[in-house]
DNA sequence: AGACGATCAGTGATGAAGTCACATAACTTC
DNA sequence: GAAGTTATGTGACTTCATCACTGATCGTCT
């Protein structure tokens, strides 16, 4: 209720568009399409054509993965005023998407139709600019999901999730959907959780978490390396 | 000895910028630096400031992760002809890197300096455009490295790593190398590959595995699923 | 209200993979 | 050929993944 976006008017550019002129982001408006997507919506699933290149106007969308085995994970979430780099990658290469984009928050999306985003690609310094930085920032969150779930440990990503993704101490969500969010299976998440509850970190409901010792969570892991007190 | 790439003259484009136009072309050689690394070479480690965008013209180019706990995993290759992508995200968003570049064989490699990237970035469109593919390319293979990492078993990754990498059945690599290949420890491919030698699948000497049985090799795994025969 | 189906969560058993702490073995160097 | 260095082998133990269930909670239909 307190927290939207100003961009409801839609003649600000968003930041990320903040270098582009004022001529190309009029031609912008006027071509793209926009699109109202409720929470829930599936934006796009694996083998999908690539309809454009989505400007996130406001709300959230997460993108996921979908191993061939069946498995999931969260890749990264799209926020508002910034461009889905995948569709980026997918209009340039003509390729189809291998991931899911889901909408988390009730979402306005600018579709940029292919054939002007080429075109601005060619012609505005400033649109170009940002398509890069959002694909640069991309490659490096991509790198830091490769370290996670190669290297660090369980329990402690779960915490940190936790913690990154709650409400005024609380997070409506179901294990399974925390385990997505993890790469991992929903048993772990649970056998973690039910290990957390025992050490008083968090209460547990069906479909609710409640952090109760935000503090002692955010240690999850660190403590574990030497195993005594300090 | 026997597959040098035609580009040590320089004066055709590499594949990735066939459609770059003649004066661009000829501008970009004359204005970058060319350098020729013998194998071994560290291009660039983490924190390192990004020099201009390396274009390699022959050889091959490791780049990994180094990951807070120290852990390393291989990401990707730049191969003859290539772009590399982290180092555009890195002049495109005035970081540093966060990886290691390793050269694994004998590679020349023309780098651009970073006016000029920017300049050719604005003004030629087959520069561009091979730039973004580039980048597409290695977003949609960090997206398979993360689904290796998270999902597939480790026995079929190294078995599948053995062919990949294999010259003549044989391939001299250590134990701790391969680790880094798949991102996992060393004493765990040791005893995969030892597993292997017990199944006759390969043959284990210091710094040097031979391959015995390459078609039970690349069925590791797949058998695993049912345990019974076919 | 009670019954049914669906979704969500808990748990044991077992195997795969990561970690720690070593013991050997093989190459290098002098 | 003795010493130092690098590569490999292994046991013990923890963490994580997978399979196969059971039990709990919720919505809704009648």
């Amino acid at each position: 209720m307190s927290k939207h976006d100003p961009h409801h008017a839609q003649d600000i550019p968003p930041p990320a568009f903040a270098n582009l002129d004022r001529r190309s982001w009029d031609e912008l408006r006027r071509a793209a399409q926009r699109l109202t997507l409720p929470a829930g919506t599936t934006v796009f699933g694996p083998g999908d054509e690539c309809q454009g290149l989505p400007l996130v106007l406001n709300g959230e969308i997460r993108v996921q993965m979908v191993g061939a085995s069946g498995n999931e994970i969260v890749l990264y979430r799209i926020k508002g005023g910034e461009l889905c780099p995948l569709s980026v990658a997918c209009l340039l290469t003509q390729g189809s998407h291998q991931s899911e984009a889901v909408v988390e928050e009730d979402s306005e999306v600018l579709l940029i139709p292919t054939v002007l985003t080429e075109r601005l690609m060619n012609e505005a310094a400033g649109f170009r600019q940002a398509v890069l930085e959002s694909y640069g920032q991309r490659l490096q969150s991509l790198m830091l999901v490769i370290e996670e779930v190669a290297f660090r440990r369980l329990d402690q990503r779960l915490a940190e999730r936790l913690l990154e993704r709650q409400r005024d101490g609380r997070l409506a969500i179901t294990h399974q959907d925390l385990a997505v969010e993890l790469g991992t299976a929903r048993e772990v998440v649970s056998r973690l959780l039910k290990e957390f509850e025992r050490r008083g970190l968090v209460n547990l409901e069906r479909g609710l978490i409640t952090i109760i010792n935000a503090t002692a969570l955010s240690d999850v892991g660190v403590a574990q390396a030497d195993k005594a007190s300090a």
